[in-house]
DNA sequence: GTAGCATGAGAACGATCGTTCTCCAGAGGG
DNA sequence: CCCTCTGGAGAACGATCGTTCTCATGCTAC
């Protein structure tokens, strides 16, 4: 089994069932991939979790981009957040937000905390570049309203179990956007 | 020292450092309270924690209920959320919303989970409540937008560290009101 | 073919932590 | 003054889990 393939699979348990919720025996059994090979590839499972955190950081990230792309007019790439959501939320094996969740189970000062706030920095940079293509003097604002939008989406599709959360953010979205 | 204190005493560890970090010796040493009391009183950890959680439940509601209660018009009965969120990113001890937190933190059917949401739960029928003594027909619709800049921005004042959500939060929510 | 090395399976170790037990001091009643 | 009972301090137990070790297996190089 490949480094990635690993990945893979660890992610799958870390992401459904937490972090803390998983131990290295779990991992092992997942991949069929020895201690041994865990511990050599990735030191320990602070680095194993840290290896999940930034591939996740890459693909969420990338998928997100992928998504924004296909439209063409400020206001539609903005709105084409919301449509993601809203996929992703229905999606069977959606479990909220890995890195929310992450930095709630993470010792201070651990390697995973820093990796979850990275990761939301991203995502308002994202937001924060479309936002001000659309309005260059009013963007800045409105990234930061949207973003709020976004991660409140996100926890009550998880805690409050409310996959409609997506579109709800959406038309409250639009409304702002004007 | 009475239950109330013991409470308040394991409250501020598990909210400070996240519940699993905290190990009932930490609780008993914090209190004064010896172990075999801590498991008369409350059974087990998962009965503390549940007990923790319903005590901030009932405080925190009580508190932000009071906020509302000092406004009169429906529209800054509403704003009036926002501006105890405020006040609340900026408080010292800050650490996020409990219950996202605890959600992220328990197992797959423990009591933590389920105190969470119905956490939230309530949370959302207050602010139904008064999106709807605003607006009977919108209502419905407003409530669920405000709520999620409500959470949103409880998450990015706790990961993102920006307690300036809450002002953020509160212009967008002016703006969806009307 | 054989010496040497890498690898995996699984045991073992050590730390942490939830929970319970032991033992003793002190209070209160006869 | 003694007996009993309560409660606390701290040790101890058992489970979990991160990490490492042992040992046997199989492959590679000469």
């Amino acid at each position: 089994m490949a480094d990635a393939d690993v990945l893979d699979a660890a992610a799958r348990l870390f992401y459904q069932e937490g972090i803390r919720n998983v131990g290295m025996d779990r991992v092992r059994d997942a991949t069929g991939v020895s201690l041994k090979r865990l511990y050599r590839e990735f030191g320990s499972k602070e680095g194993l979790v840290a290896a999940y955190l930034r591939r996740r950081d890459e693909r969420w990230t990338q998928w997100l981009l992928g998504r924004i792309a296909q439209e063409k007019t400020p206001r539609t790439r903005l709105l084409a957040i919301f449509d993601a959501l809203d996929e992703w939320f229905h999606a069977p094996d959606f479990a909220g937000c890995a890195f929310i969740r992450a930095y709630a189970e993470a010792e201070d000062g651990s390697e995973a905390k820093a990796l979850a706030r990275q990761h939301k920095e991203r995502l308002a940079e994202i937001v924060r570049r479309e936002a001000l293509a659309l309005d260059p003097v009013r963007g800045e604002e409105l990234a930061l309203e949207l973003l709020l939008l976004i991660e409140g989406a996100m926890v009550r599709a998880h805690v409050g179990g409310e996959p409609q959360s997506a579109r709800i953010a959406r038309t409250a979205a639009a409304r702002l956007i004007g």
